[in-house]
DNA sequence: ATCGTTTGTGTAATCGTTTGCACAACGATA
DNA sequence: TATCGTTGTGCAAACGATTACACAAACGAT
């Protein structure tokens, strides 16, 4: 109320105030205690007036929950995991659990984070990057169990986890291309190093290898516009191939932009781009790409199922697969 | 190191495998604090050993400072507010300060969930939402100035802000628009209630009334590529503007395309299309829009720089204004 | 009138750190 | 040798909640 006060009220504080115990005071503020309810009301109705709330702090020292949660992200800026945030930021939120973001472009000091996350005793961890291994995980996080949100095969079961299976999907995908006349196959990764990269491009791969076919060239990009435009451009100028299969949404969009601008090709008749997540920006008019998409919102409701039942004390492991679907666009 | 330990090892514990006092243990993980050298390099030999680290709950109960930020936004899927955030997260955790978003559609579930997060005693609050009234945000976190991002002239100016000009731009671009034989302009907002939009709307309007000018129509989107499309569809439906400046980026891409796809006017030649933030995207070949453009490196910059103030003990208020400048682009 | 149960409240220990204060050991100085 | 800083360490009191335990009051049933 008054907001000029420099200092929070403490619960003793305003017990002095109510007349009651300190006891008493936290009991009002737990839906559950035995309390009286004439009591719970004046004290409530003093908390308004003092603008008192109990010290989420010293209630987490106390309780040994903190109702934090880690999210190891590689990128904000990502149009796809901005998406994903977005709801799996919203739905943390509805069961009053806070998301502390833990971003970072490099590896050593993306551990270091994660080190420093720890020791805020978050309840949660969620793990979106590749770049991190399960081992390390575990071993920063080793009091909470994370859930990685991977599409690795992996290798410890003792976590719970969250696979994405494009399998079948790219399998419709290239079935298409290829009945559209397409042989010259390229693919362009999003990384040298992540797996996530190697297994979706090896649903493509085995995709292609039922037709007798293989990736022609290969090139590695970062995920980014720009490095989609310039990788294909480089691409194209080297090798004749007329479809490019693309790590992620917006390298798809840049090769299909250097396609046409420099090279004055059109999709989906000289030359047909894929590109894979399903982003919004997928489906603009402008761009109405041809993409394996994920559901993101089965994706984060998958998330938060899990941390649901470790919240419910059930550390399983728990895993689920999600497959994706294509969507089709004016590009393939 | 043994990943297996359920419990998390604590000072007290430490200190008696390292025979010493649990203040000692303290002392060795606080950089400037009276300890002989060889305890301290002890000290930490075990700890690494058993994987101790500080519990930062706990400090930040006993230091009254816990080194977690909140940061207030309307939507982290819109990738203006995605690239600004990414640019603010990296730069606070550089400085070990941890994020905590606050992100939310609804009003009062917004309210709701500042007052949670301000239970957590965070050291700073960034205010990026134009939908909190700067009362709120002060009587919500009153122990903690907050710091608003914001384009609106503070009523209260007990509060460090940043604001964001983009008067001169906007008439430069208008200059432009008009010198190319344009006359008729349209408005499209991005909310009808935010005094952000307002405020950029008034910008664009000032300088058209330099040239004897005025905004012959409006429309109010959500921010959105959807609504930018069906607003940018319903307007040139009902008036013959061969002008649109729009309240984000994302909504001019979509009015351009929906003033290609569905009317078949080309810009810049048929109609001028403006955008504003100068997200990424823009500058895409396949967009190349002509906006007002934030350096959004230059405002997250300037954030830090308030809560490295703030940190420092100066509460300031301290005041920055950024400019906006023009991108030219192929739109307009 | 008595007993058992339920209800409401207070006391005090606890969660895991940090830090002011006290004090011992030590080398340097007079 | 007595004195004086300086260093390094331990003790114990915070920080602000939660909760097991104890106990008094109220109540219903015999």
């Amino acid at each position: 109320m008054s907001g000029t006060n420099r200092r929070r009220i403490t619960s003793k504080e305003l017990a002095k105030l109510a007349g009651v115990s300190s006891a008493t005071i936290s009991r009002a503020f737990s839906p559950d205690s035995r309390i009286g309810s004439a009591t719970r009301d004046r004290i409530l109705a003093v908390a308004r007036e003092y603008g008192y709330q109990p010290n989420a702090i010293a209630r987490s020292l106390n309780n040994q929950r903190s109702r934090l949660v880690a999210l190891v992200v590689n990128a904000i800026g990502n149009p796809c995991e901005a998406e994903e945030q977005q709801l799996l930021v919203h739905r943390l939120q509805a069961r009053q659990l806070l998301p502390i973001i833990l971003c970072c472009a490099d590896h050593s000091d993306r551990l270091q984070l994660m080190r420093l996350a720890s020791t805020y005793q978050v309840d949660h961890v969620v793990i979106f990057s590749d770049m991190v291994s399960m081992q390390d995980a575990v071993d920063i996080f080793h009091t909470t169990k994370p859930i990685i949100v991977s599409f690795e095969p992996l290798e410890n079961e003792d976590v719970s986890n969250i696979r994405i299976d494009g399998a079948v999907g790219a399998g419709e995908i290239i079935d298409k291309i290829v009945g559209d006349g397409k042989r010259r196959f390229a693919y362009l990764s999003g990384t040298k190093s992540s797996w996530i990269d190697k297994l979706r491009r090896k649903w493509f791969a085995d995709a292609l290898a039922r037709h007798g076919l293989a990736f022609e060239a290969e090139a590695f990009g970062d995920y980014s516009y720009d490095s989609g435009f310039k990788e294909a451009v480089l691409l194209l100028h080297r090798s004749k191939v007329d479809a490019i299969i693309c790590g992620n949404d917006v390298m798809a969009i840049g090769a299909r932009d250097a396609a046409r601008r420099v090279l004055g090709k059109n999709t989906p008749g000289d030359i047909a781009i894929v590109g894979q997540d399903g982003i919004a920006m997928a489906a603009w008019d402008c761009n109405d790409l041809t993409t394996l998409s994920l559901d993101h919102v089965a994706f984060m409701d998958a998330v938060v199922e899990v941390i649901e039942r470790h919240e419910a004390g059930d550390e399983g492991p728990h895993s689920i697969t999600l497959a994706c679907t294509p969507r089709w666009g004016s590009t393939a």
